[in-house]
DNA sequence: TTACAATACGTTCAATTGAACGTATAAGGA
DNA sequence: TCCTTATACGTTCAATTGAACGTATTGTAA
């Protein structure tokens, strides 16, 4: 289980467009990425390099071009981040947190229902 | 507003504990971090002084040392920070982050019941 | 009144991160 | 077969961050 390095923001934000892709060479990463980021490809380039060099993605060669997948979970790979997340910013506790974002940002009718209706089914699961 | 400065790591974790403590010198930020973080002293203060240089801290001189205390609302900061972190890990969408917690480590039962307390003082307080 | 210990402040230094350049190479169309 | 263009790959570069050093000062205890 070898720890990898932390991902770095961007390398975070082009990871999340391979998983969403299942599979991407760098012109389609490079593509999917919002017009106003201005990403150069080679820079998408470097950042793929450096995910793969981190063990986060491997690349295999397809004809002219790589190919990049994930190579780990990326719901544990995202699980990692949010833990991390909480413990640096909420000393790991997750009420908080989730308060924050009920009552920061107002939440729609249909998500709370929506998150009581998670909140019965763990309910449920526990006995 | 003046928008400030993105919050480096280490400067995230010393501003939460200025802010816990109300004001701070630097040798009591120091003394507040667990022992095994293992920072210098030199370190605590030069994070402090760029945490004013931000703009998250004021410094005021009293007796030998420097005074630190928040400059901005601390729930402000961390709302901020929350944000930024949901846009760049969710897409800005809470509800994933909040299953994500509720899932992932397991909510106690008390938790469970708060968060549905607080979920139905959120659908009084909407209608 | 002086010496010391604690502190401020300027500076440094290495690692990481964001971003891109230049060159060698190879796929596929003419 | 040859040329063009896309791509890989090694390299660079500046800003930020994590961490600490050295020196000048200053409050206080003796």
């Amino acid at each position: 289980m070898a720890k990898r390095p932390a991902l770095a923001k961007s390398e975070l934000e082009l990871a999340r467009i391979v998983w969403r892709l299942g599979e991407a060479t760098v012109r389609q990463v490079l593509e999917a990425l919002p017009r106003e980021r201005g990403l150069d490809f080679a820079t998408v380039q470097t950042y793929l390099r450096r995910l793969e060099a981190k063990g986060y993605l491997r690349a295999d060669q397809r004809g002219r071009a790589n190919v990049y997948r994930s190579r780990v979970d990326p719901d544990r790979v995202v699980g990692e981040v949010v833990r991390d997340f909480l413990d640096r910013v909420f000393d790991g506790q997750p009420l908080p947190l989730v308060e924050q974002l009920i009552n920061d940002r107002g939440l729609s009718d249909e998500e709370i229902e929506q998150l009581q209706r998670t909140l019965d089914q763990l309910k449920e699961r526990k006995r």
